[in-house]
DNA sequence: TGTATTGAGTGATATTTATCACAATGGCGT
DNA sequence: ACGCCATTGTGATAAATATCACTCAATACA
């Protein structure tokens, strides 16, 4: 069970009253690495703020792709979740948990209540869209105006930032969140290999550069 | 002069205060049609709401490509400039007048004085935030998933949903926004023609499907 | 220990988009 | 009416990316 300690840990620049409500009515949930969280077009039944783990945000096409956007951290919330005034909102992001998650399901109805109620709650949602806004500028930014080499080398230092210098992840797994091939990524990493800024071994390679 | 009751029109829901609090600390501004209005990396010293007229939202490249967004209309504000608690804070975005432009320009110094004081303000800023992260994620979508020849009908959609029906853009005016070159637009557009989609003019040209 | 499976390497080719070069067209000002 | 200039049309070619068809290597596991 969570306390208000550890909470508090994690999200600091609550009052009080927040966290007691949190712990009254959020449920702690947890996701096995893998797991699908939220799926695009499911209806949105509560909030989820990330306890512990790391979350990957998706936009999802309609025949099965997948494009990443950003991660999830502890202390963070899945935007879209936050502002569901409206019943049957439907999700606009796919959501998936890239290690084991622990995170906190909110029933939808507290949201309204809480904004109303909670000053520092307000504020924390301002700043969950704001920081997920800048995200997605960023990933637009790459998207819109870089080639393939460019978005993987961008792709890869985030992925650093968040794991450190080994990357964990097949040629495939990092084709499909780029929404390319897996032999474009192959070729772009023996490149990089090449010039010195990875090392590779086999579902693995280290960043260098 | 604005007066509480046009202030009202454009912007339902806000408390009693804080259409005084407009009038007294905003300065109403105006801007020619075509003006660059926020540059990105520009420091931003006043939040800016729309009261006439229609603003276009880019993303900005290092060296000068453009990467239309998404529309502001009456009503609507930037998001970024919306919550600035730091001195300095430096534009993400690049804003450009469409059409000839009213905006309200709020210093933002009272942002946060306003999150604290008036209820329809944080939540104008949380619904002007969650507006415009869905708009990004349908840029994103479009960006990441689709060919030109979609990329271009779906911008072409979006400026007949503002504007209506007569497109009147050079296509290097498309080309611009889309982060493409000329010729593509060009050949495009022939192809829609010969599929009767649109009618083409000189300087313009009338979507038809 | 052999065998199946998954991940990676790579050539050949197709498709999409970008770039270059230049021609044609239409509108606008003088 | 003429000429200029912005806009559009279009072929040729290059570059980037996608797709197909394999091979080869590692490791999982029966």
């Amino acid at each position: 069970m969570l306390t208000k300690e550890a909470l508090k840990n994690i999200f600091p620049d609550w009052e009080d009253g927040l966290y007691e409500a949190i712990l009254k009515e959020a449920e702690l949930k947890e996701a096995k690495a893998g797991t699908t969280m939220l799926k695009m077009g499911q209806n949105i039944k509560s909030a989820m703020l990330v306890v512990e783990g790391t979350v990957k945000l998706y936009q999802e096409d309609e025949d099965g792709g997948e494009y990443f956007m950003y991660h999830l951290n502890p202390g963070e919330a899945c935007a879209v979740t936050l502002v569901c005034n409206y019943h049957h909102e439907q999700s606009q992001v796919l959501a998936k948990a890239v290690t084991d998650i622990q995170y906190l399901a909110i029933p939808i109805e507290f949201m309204e209540k809480w904004l109303n109620e909670f000053k520092s709650w307000h504020y924390f949602v301002i700043r969950t869209y704001r920081s997920r806004y800048e995200e997605l500028l960023k990933t637009i930014h790459e998207t819109a105006f870089k080639n393939m080499d460019e978005r993987l080398e961008f792709y890869i230092k985030r992925h650093v930032k968040q794991f450190g210098k080994t990357i964990n992840l097949t040629h495939q797994e990092i084709a499909n969140d780029l929404n390319t091939s897996r032999e474009v990524v192959s070729r772009l990493l023996k490149k990089m290999e090449h010039n010195g800024w990875i090392i590779m071994n086999r579902n693995a390679f280290e960043w260098m550069k």
